[in-house]
DNA sequence: CGCAGACTTGACAGTACTCAACCAAAGTGG
DNA sequence: CCACTTTGGTTGAGTACTGTCAAGTCTGCG
């Protein structure tokens, strides 16, 4: 069972599993006193270390199961393992023989090319699975790092497998969540390569807020686990423009910024910041086009917005 | 039996399935004598139709077979179909059931969001496997388009988990082309974050030369598919800095730019032109940072190059 | 108390976008 | 066969967004 539904509006950040505060503390120690009851989200004890079965893996995971699934009445556990802000989960070119799944905590994931330039490509939270990216070549190649204490989930990929092969239902799920990941590694893509500085940050703001709120945490009020820099090579930028961008945001009342603390006072308005910096990604295609003319938001600068009216009152349409 | 790797140093592109000449075909003429002879690549003849088994399709997907396996003697047969130019083979939000795998032409992939703007997100060729972002909402979340003509062949989902089901090695191929894709779509996001405009088109070209060389096809020459709209909208540029860009590449002699024809003249350099706009995805981890000094092309302006000696001279470790 | 790391902010510069004109190739229709 | 149109591509001028460099602040920690 989740509890995670029991509060709301209060920042849980700095809660993980054992109900220490996690670093940094210090930022989250307005919001803490309300934290410390909430216990273990998901798995059980035993032998002094806490182990999952297989259904509250899939619960986890968001995997939908027929109500009498025989997934349910599966005995085998996944045993639980705890890091430690700045430990490795795993590094690229260690062999691959695990997937993770979080069940609390906040992580990285980077991407090292030959340069030595790191590339951050998904801040992972709970419900999250990682190591996806090792079966192919049998080597991670990624590493994960725990942004915060953390509490993952071994599932020994083998075992999955053979899993899958006495519950079909499990297969499918495998497929559906590596799909899942596909399908939002596209709109990462798609972003990067559309969006303006503040249109990626507004929805990096956005999708944290989403996934918060998803997690039973507050949409409104959170913290961030990670430094601008990270934010920035996640979004495509470098941190001085994220820092900016976040003081612009903070400037027309959109947010509020404090450190790493984020309030957000018009998601309304950061949803529907998109501005793009340039025409080339309009579709022109006739068969669409000439059903409907598609509207799309003219290019402004943030700076000379002084409400959030202006998005909200409509797109208008382009010559 | 694959028979491309019989001809080297030539356009291949506009040879299709049944040996027609492919739209546009005047601009591939020059090198259209060669290729009539050229047959199907794969799959046989029944009633009329194309026919690919099991075995076919895993080897076209480059997936590696036991010498003895058993899907070897899988009877069952996958059909193909023929789309023309400009065909949609599926569309955003069609009830997803099919897996493409392309056996000749080119095509690509779009993602079209809420505002009617148009992302391309990949261009397959022979080899790729389309339709996988449909898996997990059980609904196309993007579109395919035929930039030529093309062979494919279908592949229902449903039979191929139920194929899984009796070849787990089957079953294994599957995550592992999975994975191989999302291992890929991870690399673009790494570049759309951190290349310049040249290096975008200069890893473009060479990822391309890289597809062309593994079908067999030539390396060095070959005609593009898509137009400067399409390649901008997939490395992040407009067409325009996407014209200017090859232009420069020609300018200093790396490649040769005629319309959509295309020569490699200078790979390695092409290869090495990863300029960086800044220091932002530069690895600051300190772990890594002390065993070894990492290397960074400095920041330099392609127009200023006249010879390719200046990225082959090595890399200039950064202060 | 001083240092290190993270963050903010300013000044400046350069890359890449915007707008626009022009050109080439291919298709259309008289 | 040749104007005319359409589509795709090239190139130029100007601009603005965002990167670069740098100074300075804040926080936590030794």
């Amino acid at each position: 069972m989740f509890l995670n539904k029991m509060v709301s509006e209060v920042n849980l950040f700095n809660k993980t599993g054992g109900g220490e505060i996690m670093f940094p503390a210090k930022s989250n120690e307005v919001f803490s006193d309300s934290l410390k009851s909430v216990s273990q989200e998901a798995g059980r004890q035993k032998n002094g270390k806490l182990w999952s079965n297989l259904k509250d893996v899939c619960e986890l995971l968001r995997i939908q199961l027929s109500p009498n699934s025989s997934i349910a009445s599966e005995e085998s556990l996944f045993q639980h393992v705890q890091f430690k802000t700045g430990q490795r989960i795993h590094m690229i070119g260690q062999p691959f023989e695990m997937l993770y799944v979080v069940n609390s905590g906040f992580l990285k994931t980077v991407l090292i090319d030959e340069l030595g330039n790191e590339q951050i490509l998904s801040f992972p939270m709970k419900s999250d699975l990682l190591g996806v990216d090792g079966i192919h070549s049998k080597f991670y190649s990624s590493e994960a790092v725990a942004l915060s204490a953390c509490d993952l989930i071994l599932i020994p990929f083998k075992k999955l497998t053979a899993l899958g092969r006495t519950y079909p239902e499990l297969e499918n799920a495998m497929y559906s969540v590596m799909s899942r990941e596909l399908v939002r590694e596209q709109a990462m893509i798609s972003m990067l390569g559309s969006l303006s500085a503040e249109g990626r940050v507004a929805r990096f703001l956005v999708s944290l807020s989403d996934r918060f709120a998803q997690m039973g945490y507050s949409h409104r009020i959170f913290n961030l686990r990670m430094t601008r820099h990270e934010i920035g090579s996640y979004i495509g930028l470098t941190l001085e423009t994220v820092s900016r961008t976040l003081s612009a945001l903070h400037e027309i009342g959109w947010i509020s910024v404090d450190q790493k603390t984020i309030e957000i006072k018009d998601i309304h308005a950061l949803r529907n910041l998109r501005r793009l910096p340039n025409a080339r990604t309009r579709a022109k295609d006739k068969s669409r086009a000439k059903t409907a003319e598609k509207t799309i938001i003219p290019a402004t600068n943030l700076k000379h917005i002084s409400s959030s009216e202006y998005y909200e009152s409509g797109l208008r349409p382009t010559a």
